[in-house]
DNA sequence: ACCTGAACACCGTTCAAGT
DNA sequence: ACCTGAACACCGTTCAAGT
């Protein structure tokens, strides 16, 4: 899994070396010592071009998770703007693992990142994934605002409590259940949503945008 | 917020450090030397009571935790509904294996209930504990019904949906996180709670109650 | 602008030495 | 057993110096 990238700038080998190393040394993140040397340059041309460790690892994620949502959807006004964002949800809720199950997924990601080592590079990497998962949630959430689906507000925030209600179905999924969990999970995704869309009624706007 | 805890041992206090330093430093957990410094300890001190840092947070996590909600609590009409429902699921979120942190507690569940084996007793189990917590949120919500201040409605189908919110708030706990993670987990209870409680103006019944 | 590599200010952990 | 403080092996970031 090592070698050399042929060809491409110095700063394509740093970043096709942060994301071969994404998924290496138990979940750990390397250190930007060890990405240099990887892409075989020094730590002084990462730092030109990567100031701070979190851009280089925030631009790798962006590579390493990019299975997109086709990215015409999000603005397709002729579906309900509640199924739009409850789709984007669902997309988050089973994370880019989607060809392993669920139980699986959750298995080595609680494995990677609350295991006994779980080291502060983990806690690093962790946080990477979070932002970009954020990050989509968000991109629904102005894309929804344009259209005057969602009220004015603090999206970051809301995208994080929506994330969190995504996590909660995620896990869900992954532990033993019953019949009842199709519907809980439905349930769940529609209430939220509504919690979040501007009111069709002209009532306060939603619970999770404003405190 | 500094000072030095007049009695105690040398133990107790660099527990007692760890403590009030874990909300502080914008949500990132203090070094080692920081904590031994402000228990008035060396660093080697430290190491003998918590050889790894983990051991040392893992003990001041169960403190910071530890708030016990009265049982008679449900019953006190003094405190508002939306307030007493909260308190009910904050309790299922650090549910009462609350000696152990939240993220050796999902540590075990997880290998417990969705290892490589899971067997069929282990899924027997998680589903008692399962039904055990659904049957507090919905002791809880049939408790505001009888005030009012929750809507008719299939109960248990709510409080499985709110225990799945819970569960995204445990999870989250338990992963790593930034400070934005106590903001999220009261919008996210807020917002929950608020779906769930008879609306203050009479509009529809809560979301998560019925489709 | 791009890149080097030494240096800086940390970090968690180890350990010989004291009591 | 309990505690000290120096030392070790890292870390992310800075920076004078080269091209």
């Amino acid at each position: 899994m090592a070698g050399r990238p042929p060809e491409g700038s110095t700063r394509d080998r740093i970043v096709w070396a942060a994301v071969t190393m994404l998924g290496e040394k138990g979940g750990s993140i390397a250190s930007v010592r060890a990405i240099a040397a990887r892409a075989g340059v020094s730590t002084g041309a990462l730092q030109h071009h990567f100031p701070a460790k979190r851009d280089l690892i925030d631009e790798a994620m962006v590579i390493a998770y990019d299975l997109v949502l086709p990215s015409d959807y999000l603005e397709d006004t002729s579906v309900p703007a509640r199924d739009r964002l409850i789709s984007c949800l669902r997309r988050v809720v089973s994370p880019p693992g989607a060809e392993i199950a669920p139980r699986r997924a959750w298995q080595v990601t609680l494995e990677r990142y609350l295991g006994p080592e779980a080291s502060d590079d983990a806690r690093v990497e962790y946080l990477a994934i979070d932002r970009e998962l954020c990050r989509r949630i968000e991109l629904c959430l102005t894309t929804l605002h344009r259209e005057g689906a969602v009220p004015d507000g603090d999206h970051a925030r809301t995208a994080r409590a929506l994330l969190t209600i995504a996590h909660g179905l995620s896990v869900t999924r992954a532990l033993p259940h019953d019949d009842h969990r199709a519907t809980t999970e439905t349930d769940v995704l529609r209430a939220a949503a509504d919690a979040v869309l501007t009111a069709p009624a002209g009532n306060e706007d939603g619970p999770l945008s404003r405190g």
